[in-house]
Formats: C-alpha cells, structure tokens, sequence
DNA sequence: CTTAGCACTCTGCGGATGAGAGTGCCAGCT
DNA sequence: AGCTGGCACTCTCATCCGCAGAGTGCTAAG
C-alpha cells in the first residue's frame, strides 16, 4: 500500500499529526492546530494545501465545510502503516505487565483469562483472546464415568485442558458393557486428541451398534475440542471500558458490539479472520463486523516455541490510540509466549 | 409494608396506573392521561390531589413543575408488592420457554447456561444466575494426574460439576510418592466435598510435610468449589440488551453496571444479598449495589426436590415491566427446578 | 368530597443573531 | 514553482427570545 515516500514526507507528517491530535481530544483538526504543533516551518495555508490533497486521496475527512479535518479509516490504515517507531510502554505499564507475569506459571488457560484483563486495563479497551485448540496435544486422561442415568466424558490435555460432556447411558448396557467401553477409551490415552479422533472412528465400524454411537460421540468430543484447529470459545474482558463516556459511539452501534462480543462463534470468526503472524491491526469497514461496530482490532498471536498456540488483542473504536495499543499487545504477546514456551518446557 | 389497604383503593390504582403507564411509555404521567385510562370514574383535578398526597407519601416524584409524576423507589416497590395477579406470560414466550426445556435435560450447568440467555431473551433485560455449590454433592472422581513438571488436582462431582486446579509438582517426589498421595485422593470418592475437605485437612495432619502441603492444596480445590455453601462463579447473559437505547441509562452509569457484571465476586455478594425463598424483586437503593445502577434485580431459586440449588433471574432499569419479568423469571425457575429434580432421580 | 376553572410554571421548540472556527482561493512574493 | 498573507465565505454552536403546550396547584362552587 501506499507508503511514506509515496505520499510525500510532508503529507505524512500532516496526517500522523492530525491522527494524533484527533484521537487525542476527539476534536476535528484545523490547520491552525497543525502549523503550529506539527513542527513543520510551514504556514496554516500550506497545510490546508495539503489537508485538501488527503482528502482528495481519501485520507481525511470534512464533517461540514468549516470543521476541521479528521482521518478517515483509510487514514488511521496509512499511519499504522508507517509507524516509524515502536510504541514504548509507560513505566506504570511496563510495571503492570511485569508483575502479572512475575508468578510460575502453571495453568495457561488462567494466566490468559488474567492476561486479557491485564490487556483491558493497560489500554482502557476490551480484551479478547483465542485460547489454543488441542489437535496436536496429548491426552493424558479419557475416561467414562458412569453417573448414574447419565455418564460423562471426561478428556484431560497434557497442557491441562479439560473437556466435559454428559451423555445418556444407554438404559440396557449391562456393567460389563459399560466397562469395555470404558477400557477402550483408557486405551488411546497417551495420544494426541486429532489422533485418537480418527482412532475412535476407525474403531467405531468394528463394533456393534449401541457402542458404536458411543465412540462417535467421544469422538465428537474430542472435535468439539479441536474444532479448526483452533479452541471453541472466545474470552472476553473489561467490556465495561467500551460503554465508557469518552467513546463516541451510538448507543445503538455500542449495543450491537456487544452483542457481538457476547457470540462466541461470530467472534472466533473475526479474531480468526484478523489474524496475522505478528500484531495485526484491523481498522473499521476493512472487517465487515469491525465496520459494523465502528471499532477496531489489535491483535497477535502466541506461541509456544515455534508453533502458533493462540491470539490475543484488544477491540476499541477506530478512533483510538494505535501506538500504545500496540505497543500493549505486543509486548503481552510476547511475555505470554515466554511463559507458553517454558511451559512446555 | 404499605397495602392496599392502608393507601387507599383509589390511591392504589392512581399508583398502579401511572407505574404501568411510565414503565410503557418513559414519559412523566400526567393526571389527565390518568383520568382517562385509569378507569375511575373522576376527573383529572380529582387525580392531581391524589396525586399530590402520594407524592407527599415518597411513592412519586416531580422531574418539574409542569411535567407529569414518575414512580420513585418506593413507589416501584408498593406496586410490585400489591400486584393483585401474577403475570401471565404470552404464548410466544411460552414457546420459548418450552422448547428450550423440551431437550432431554444431561446437563444442568449447560441448562442453565441456556436459562440465562433465555431469560434475557424473554425479558429483554441481562439475565444471571448463581449455579448450585458442591458441598453435599457426591465425588466420583479425586485424581491427581501427574503432567511432568507439574500436576493437576481433578474433582468430579455426581452431578457433572468438574474443578481442575495445576499446581506444582515438588521435585523430590518420587514415583513412589505420588502414587501414594494419588491412592490416598482415590480413597476419597464416594463422599462429599464438604466431607472429603475435612478428612483431608484431618489426614493432612498425620503425613510428613510434603504430603502435608499437597493434601491442604487439594482441601483447597474442594473449598473453592463450595465456598459460602454456593458456587464460586456467576452466569451473566444478554448485557447487550441494557444498552439498547430505549434504556435511560447515562453512559456513566451504564458503564459502572458492566463493570460490576464482570466482577465475579461482586455480583455473588448481590444476589446472594437479594435472594429469597420466592421470586425475589429488588429496587434501586434498595440495595446499595443496585441504587448505584439505577436497576433492579428479579431473582427466583431454583430446587431440586425440596433443596435450594442455585439462583436465576434478571437485571434490568428500576423502570421495569416488573410483572413479566416476575412471571418469566418465576416460569424459567420453576421449569428448572422441574429439569434439576428430575435429574436427581 | 368532587369538580370546573384558571392562573401559573416550566419545558421544548423554532427562529434570529452573532461569535468563532476553519476552509478555499487568490494574488503577490521568494 | 511553491509558499504565504489576506480575505470572503460557510457552517456550527451557543444564546436569546417568544410562544405553544403540558401539567400543576389552588380556589370557589356544586
């Protein structure tokens, strides 16, 4: 896209500014405010020269003739585009994030609960995270537990995850039944989840038939919990932060963000379609539900090692501070990885 | 409290009506408006006097001199406690609520998971519940799963409640030793939570110090799981719904409110502070949480047999059609109770 | 005790006005 | 050619005014 030198230096300068000083007071930008804060040697009608030309070229736009100017979603794209720095965090941030990763971590599924209020706290948006699916993990535990009318399936991950679900115990298994099931499922402890899924339907044609339906729920367990590769369920925290009095939004935009962010499955969708293999950011109409919202998505991905566990990010209005946000969740990201690589030794 | 009675009959439907009346329309109620439909044969000047006494009584208020009375408080309060019927839902509703419980009920944490975004559905309002607490239910499982540097305490109940914690495994544990504390958790199945966190912290005595702190940590788990005889987590469903702009709420207070539906905690507190024995209705400052809300709390428990399991219900504007969403949270508790007893044989 | 009548109060709205902010453009300067 | 000062123009916003409308509170009569 277009770049810094493409646009001309002083275009830039202008329009970061305007960027600034727009998500700083909420206030559409006159000329005026740019000569005298953007450090250019330059007089208010140059800049409205040039405040003319972005707008021409979609960078910026007019509430009404004799406003100021203010970015458009293709404007915040150029200046998160050509971030000639990393944001650096504050120390009272810095601080934070320090002391949220200073215990050992044990349980990454909690840390990430936490990380992502940590995450709503540093930026004063709402955190999301992807927590990590369980295709390449291993069982460690898949058990049957008879409870009566009903029996549970039982799953346990090596990294800790834990999946449940109940289903009828068929009325005529007799103890034995119910045992060989059981036998059979202890058997693919050891295995990963996708491996034993594609075991327990291998083995499911070679049995009869009230068994059968056995191991295909088992299996869908197991797929549920792997589900495109990725987990089945989206955390969400600090919503709070989004109804605050300085965002601009609508009541009505507010409330179907978050209805949104209440549906599990449409967020997992756009947290999956945003993301990137380093912070990504997404800006208003570039998402159809970002649009939709008026709001944006920064996010990044965690690892453990190499291989991609998860994402994890924060979703605010377009108007917001990109530099800092970025800053947050990235360096979360990364502090998340650590402990996900040490975790797993 | 004030009934009927002792406010008069006229009074009373003078209150009713204008309650009725603010609560459909959100306009101040004048006294011609309660001439007209209040179905008393008199004229609005009559109206105005009442009007003013029940204002003299605290039941309503003046936003100004000319504008028509709202219900305060207490005026919601004597309403909702001189219902002369219960609410009857439409059959829309009724459907709804049906359907949802026409499933053969396996689990009842996912039942209620459904309750809650059911109830928010039917009301419009955010539903919430408080599921039930472990303490006199059954284990049927007490593992200690060892998952390399770490292990994880896995407790499941009879009736499908499963609680993991990680903790960390002491290094100088031989094979030997873990197999030990492992043996000693299993001994423990078959009995309650209540019962096995006491013998633990029993047995926890008798053991060498190591052993010692693991069987405290696991007492632990067990406690977490039954705190204060009730759940340690809430349900909330549907928040997006308090922001609908036909809510009056300030962005400010809108923005406290769903600060404190994140706080787990928090909200524990309230609606153990507002249940009750029957559908339960708790008005503004009533309760020091809510007044700050400017909102009200509908609650109702839900039972198995003659046991109080857990509670049910719904938040919404002190400007609440408080009839039906008495009827709809009392019509999902009692289906509820119906699933949660059937469940237990 | 009720009611019609009426003066009174307060809000909300439309229109007028003026200040202020900011633009767009032009003509002259470097 | 690019920059700049100057200036006319536009649009918003706050304020004020006056007025219609809603609703009250009170009084005097039934």
């Amino acid at each position: 896209m277009a770049d810094r030198g493409e646009l001309g230096q002083r275009k830039a300068v202008v329009l970061h500014t305007i960027v600034e000083e727009y998500v700083r007071t909420g206030e559409p930008v006159g000329s005026e405010t740019i000569a005298e804060r953007g450090g250019l040697g330059v007089s208010s009608a140059t800049i409205r020269n040039e405040m003319a030309a972005l707008e021409e070229l979609g960078f910026l736009s007019h509430p009404h003739t004799s406003a100021g100017r203010i970015p458009t979603d293709a404007g915040y794209r150029h200046y998160v585009d050509t971030l000639p720095v990393r944001g650096r965090l504050r120390d009272v941030q810095r601080k934070a994030i320090a002391s949220h990763f200073a215990e050992a971590i044990l349980d990454l599924e909690e840390v990430l609960k936490g990380s992502v209020m940590l995450l709503s706290r540093l930026t004063q948006y709402a955190g999301v995270a992807v927590p990590p699916g369980a295709a390449e993990e291993q069982l460690v535990r898949l058990e049957l537990i008879d409870m009566g009318p009903t029996m549970m399936v039982l799953a346990v991950g090596q990294h800790g995850r834990v999946d449940k679900q109940i289903l009828d115990r068929p009325e005529h298994w007799s103890t034995e039944a119910f045992h060989r099931a059981e036998r059979k499922l202890r058997a693919l402890q050891g295995q990963t989840y996708s491996g034993s899924q594609a075991k327990l339907l291998e083995l499911a044609a070679t049995v009869p038939a009230d068994e059968h339906d056995l191991l295909l729920m088992v299996a869908d367990v197991l797929r549920l919990a792997t589900r495109g590769d990725h987990a089945t369920h989206v955390m969400v925290g600090g919503v709070a932060n989004l109804a605050d009095e300085a965002q601009t939004w609508r009541r009505e935009t507010l409330r179907r963000l978050f209805e949104t962010l209440e549906r599990e499955q449409e967020m997992l969708q756009v947290l999956h379609d945003v993301a990137a293999d380093d912070v990504s950011v997404t800006i208003g109409a570039e998402h159809p539900t970002t649009g939709e919202w008026e709001a944006s998505i920064v996010t990044a991905p965690f690892r453990a090692g190499e291989v991609n566990l998860g994402t994890i990010g924060i979703v605010g209005p377009t108007r917001m501070d990109y530099l800092s946000a970025m800053a947050s969740v990235r360096a979360v990201a990364e502090r998340l990885s650590e402990a996900a690589t040490e975790l797993e030794q």
